[in-house]
DNA sequence: CTGAAAGCGCTAACAC
DNA sequence: GTGTTAGCGCTTTCAG
């Protein structure tokens, strides 16, 4: 059963428009395109004459001749979509997308094989899309920079490396979050503040931790109750022994995700300590462990949606000719729950 | 600061190639499209041509000549995307995109706005894309199926009305998965066994419920144990509440969803009863909820990514006129727990 | 098996 | 303001 591509009533063309309007195809061309020199009765008569044959521009014509495709690629390396399912992730695609339902642009999911990425770049250099949204999960690799000199890309999260200062990047505030966390265990009194961070060669590792120490040197407090972990819930189990194990006193605890703090929950109670009593415990993500852990922990918001919203913004501006900065950093919020 | 259009070393076209090659650019155009009917020579030739040129087909022109966009839609109801965060709708985006990885297929991602419709229907009629990919939700809502006759549609949930049969569907075995949920309380020895089902109007809420019957029928149980809720887990919460106070006495529990099965934990608890010890529940989707809760939670899995994947599948075999049936049904598999 | 020529539907100078 | 005229880069008959 082979299907036909079957024209139906076959979609009519701008000329067809043009001649029900009784004008020139131009001037049909710019009423479509918004063009302020046309005589209001034209644009009326052509605006009538769209909708009476349910007119719609044709992208691949319009494409080749401007020279434009409207097209803007949303950039997931595959092992990211393998975690696809990560709701931080989902959240930011939702987020370009919502944002990009406003404009003229159109959102082409593209999954960039690992083994293969120079297809994706083929793909991204060969002009067929404006402009593209990288987004590598959690890591700041931006591999995909040295495109941005010939496409513009904006990256989500900021880069690893400094030496891609050019890449223009949406980032959520991961060091002004983390030392709110931090002031908030002090303000509740806690005077032992240790800190469960994850990887130094990942921002969101490095930058956390950035934020904590500042917080606690602000106050004078020690800032050397460190432990890494890899985000993993087991990772935060470990680093929280460890920080037991150690035997000095410990009162508070940022772990610079929900994930770690869950497993520090385990490990704080294996230990026969309470939670907040003993050790007031403060996360970072805001994922779904948060309300359902006992007790529901506080933690530090990402508005992750609002960074895939963000990312699309700044492209378009940017495909706009508008001044946009290369750095948008995005507010995080406390979220005060009963576990500190 | 106008970001400017630089061209950079411009894009090559097939023109360039063909001259490199020494043929003319319809050879190039056969060996770009895989035409057998080319000397391997030539082949050769334009080939050397083509990656010494670095060259990169343009979509717009190809799609204008050939009247075929390789453009293939993922239509997402704008309340579903709301509600991207859900794993099982994020799963389905992964599959369809590593399915459509592997084709010549360009995966576009639409928002339909719940309040404009119209613009959707447009977009789609209006030739930019080959072929659509629909979900909604949990709800079977066909309401584009009326553009199935002009456009390819592949929808994901199966139709709630049967008139909309002619509608091409990927759906999970609901029944088959329901009544080996039903089947494996059966074979734990529990006899009184109550559901927790959805709205009936929606075709997973109608089709777990109907596999749960059949199954209970088949060992002449019975059935009427039955509340409905509307997947939320307040609405499990309430669910429960009621059959327990229908004062029957109840040994197992199917939800139609995990989320209801949580709710259906704290019911249960509440009124002091033990898991599985008074009550074997098994919930259905394998969210995840069910790794932890308390027990971990007896539940029906299903392959959401799968499911995007059997899509996308079955829509490219219909665009390339290979026979496919109109229903695709995907397996499930009990995952067995501690709660049951 | 390969080349020539004619567009696909639209935009963008350039005239009027 | 509006029409005319060229193409945008590619596929596709149709000859040869």
């Amino acid at each position: 059963m082979t299907t036909e591509q079957v024209d139906g009533r076959s979609v009519p063309t701008l000329e067809a428009v043009a001649a029900r309007a009784g004008v020139s195809r131009a001037t049909v061309s710019r009423v479509v395109n918004g063009s302020t020199k046309v005589t209001p009765e034209v644009v009326a008569a052509v605006t009538r004459a769209i909708s009476d044959l349910n007119y719609v521009p044709n992208r691949a014509a319009r494409s080749l001749a401007s020279r434009r495709t409207q097209v803007i690629a949303l950039v997931v390396p595959e092992s990211t979509a393998k975690v696809f399912a990560d709701p931080f992730f989902a959240s930011i695609v939702q987020g370009v997308a919502l944002s990009l339902a406003d404009t003229e642009y159109t959102l082409n999911m593209v999954i960039s094989s690992e083994t293969n990425p120079d297809k994706t770049r083929r793909y991204l250099m060969g002009g067929n899309v404006d402009g593209a949204l990288v987004v590598s999960h959690h890591s700041g690799d931006h591999s995909y920079a040295q495109l941005g000199s010939t496409l513009p890309i904006v990256f989500g999260g900021r880069p690893v490396s400094e030496a891609q200062h050019e890449s223009y990047f949406v980032d959520v505030d991961n060091v002004a979050g983390s030392a709110g966390a931090a002031e908030h265990l002090i303000e509740r009194g806690r005077r032992n503040i240790a800190l469960i961070t994850g990887p130094q060669d990942m921002p969101a590792g490095l930058d956390r931790y950035t934020g904590w120490r500042r917080a606690l040197e602000a106050h004078g407090l020690d800032h050397t109750l460190v432990e890494y972990g890899d985000f993993s819930p087991s990772s935060g189990l470990e680093a929280m022994r460890r920080l037991l194990a150690a035997g000095r006193p410990i009162d508070g605890l940022f772990a610079a995700n929900d994930q770690m703090a869950a497993g520090a929950y385990s490990a704080i109670h294996e230990a026969g300590l309470s939670i907040p009593g003993d050790i007031a415990v403060v996360g970072f993500d805001d994922d779904n462990f948060g309300l359902t852990a006992t007790p529901p922990l506080t933690t530090v918001h990402q508005p992750s949606i609002g960074l895939g919203q963000a990312m699309a913004r700044v492209l378009v501006r940017r495909l706009a000719g508008e001044p946009v900065d290369r750095v948008t950093l995005l507010p995080t919020e406390l979220v005060v729950r009963q576990s500190s």
